[in-house]
DNA sequence: ACATAATATTGCTAATTAGTAATATTGTCA
DNA sequence: TGACAATATTACTAATTAGCAATATTATGT
């Protein structure tokens, strides 16, 4: 079991994939592929986001290795390349509504 | 099991903390902070960055809940506060290997 | 070929922020 | 108290980028 750090290349790696989340349009855009593939149509339908802005995100996704795309005669259906990222967002989940309970619990207790 | 989205309050909650994580600088004070808590001034040295810049880092990742501070005489010693995000850097280190790997094993069946 | 629908791109603006040097603050010790 | 060491803050610059309107590209059906 290696102690051995991360180098400037590899801390600048991993910053970038959080990069890619750090952007709630993005984050949008994925937790909506999650159930199935969509059309970009598909999906600015459902966030409410122009059309312009939606394209460019998922080119952003889609560049990073994030999104698979397949074209459907006249649409582009894309679709999550790993679901790993779910598991990264279901972390981060995790932890805001424990830190929320713990607020909720403080709170509480000056109530009383 | 609900199938429910995220909303935008909820979805910048997220991209806030993933926001956090996306900057070489303060990945690299986090995973020093890993073994042991640490004074501004060992991390200055474990890094190399300016003294102004790690003070600055610090200061975000404490107001955003990441870190701990505590004085110590002259010193102040900051700690890590949740180790969970030790657990998301592990997967998105996974996932990057296992992307190299799979990059690897295409460039040597190419080179056969 | 043409009209139309779906998606991508371009050019732009406004906002954010990392990094830095200089300076301020805070605590220690003599 | 005064000098010094550790840390924080300030003011600034340069670089990045989300969002948008307008336009370009690509595919379909007639």
């Amino acid at each position: 079991m290696a102690k051995v750090l991360l180098n400037q290349d590899q801390l600048q790696a991993v910053a970038k994939l959080f990069e890619l989340l750090a952007e709630p349009s993005r984050l949008d855009i994925l937790q909506n592929l999650k159930k199935k593939p969509l059309s970009v149509g598909q999906i600015v339908d459902a966030t409410n986001a122009k059309q312009s802005n939606i394209s460019k995100q998922l080119g952003i996704l889609h560049d990073a290795g994030l999104l698979k795309r397949e074209r459907q005669g006249n649409l582009i259906f894309y679709s999550i390349a790993d679901p790993m990222i779910f598991d990264l967002c279901a972390l981060v989940c995790g932890k805001l509504r424990k830190d929320a309970q713990s607020q909720l619990a403080i709170v509480q207790s000056l109530a009383k």
